[in-house]
DNA sequence: TTGACAAGACCGTCCAGACGGTACAGTAAG
DNA sequence: CTTACTGTACCGTCTGGACGGTCTTGTCAA
């Protein structure tokens, strides 16, 4: 292991996203980080020495987070169930939460288009396993998309759609997946 | 009329995307927009007395631009085509760009992501004509979502779809709507 | 036609404040 | 003695915005 004392490290990213989500991203500053987090400003540059590698972490965990949740989700979805199906599932529980996890990534394009990279490559790479595992590729194309679009919603805390419609929009969905 | 000398706020707004798609949503500051639209800072600071004002111009403009669009792609599409149909292939052309032309939308959030709200209601009040004019519900909002999915890739500069599974998407989105 | 003049459109400068980042001395734990 | 910080002081840069001045245009009386 590398941090002893404690994983300041984490709580210093979940900070940032909480600053982020609250106080708008633009609001996204290393002290407003640091005071959120109970830590120094010096401690926060301690852990990350710029503010990009402070979005880099961000980027990194959440990709990790949802890499880790896909595998667990996998395991414990039904057994018949196929990855596409699994996805659609997980998206959803995700975009079910009326907090937009993730506005931090507003503050990250604005700081720099660059760290969208990872995170597209992230998703060409799904897309890629998803073809390799679903026969209908216009089934799937639909399906990932309109999930993006669930996303998209999400991430603009957008109220657009209904419980009920996004509830009937997943079933949709599960029922084009197979 | 107005102005008599040029429309220099047209210039403005304009220039201001040019920026944020350019430099990046963070980089889009009012000297950077009227150096750009060749204009001085106070004559931008004229045209919009504040960055706010600015941010909200843009909004305006772009809700505006995309309900004429709906409107003359309402009467240019073939006679029998429903609204959503139309809806579909008008945002699949806006995203065949390659360039994102809504960048500045970040720009806006990070001021203050209160500027989401118009757009919000802009598309609620879409998707409540659509579902008065589609009489499959499910099959309206898989479209909705799928096209929303597909805008959001677009924002954000995202290459996972190639042309070819676009075409192959927007086909299967047309067949959906029926 | 002309000249006076008010209003509109725009310029250039200046400034307070916030931000990212540095430097460094101190300290508690192992 | 090292690791992992804390706390404070500080610097240079950039930003939005206020301000006063300037040029252009249209209006209208004479």
């Amino acid at each position: 292991m590398k941090t002893r004392r404690a994983n300041s490290r984490d709580k210093i990213l979940a900070a940032a996203a909480d600053v982020a989500r609250e106080a708008g991203p633009g609001s996204l500053s290393l002290d407003a980080v640091a005071s959120r987090a109970g830590v120094s400003k010096g401690g926060l540059l301690y852990n990350f020495p710029t503010k990009a590698k402070l979005m880099q972490g961000l980027v990194e965990n959440y990709l990790r987070a949802f890499e880790l949740a896909l595998e667990s989700g996998r395991v414990a979805g039904a057994s018949g169930e196929n990855l596409l199906a699994t996805y659609i599932r997980l998206s959803a529980a995700d975009c079910e939460e009326p907090k937009p996890t993730a506005s931090w990534i507003f503050s990250a394009i604005a700081e720099d288009p660059d760290f969208l990279t990872p995170i597209k490559a992230f998703k060409s790479q799904l897309l890629q396993r998803l073809k390799s595992e679903t026969p209908d590729l216009k089934a799937l194309l639909v399906c990932f998309l309109a999930i993006e679009g669930l996303r998209s919603m999400n991430l603009f805390d957008s109220d657009v759609l209904s419980a009920d419609e996004r509830r009937l929009l997943v079933s949709a969905l599960l029922e084009i997946a197979g």
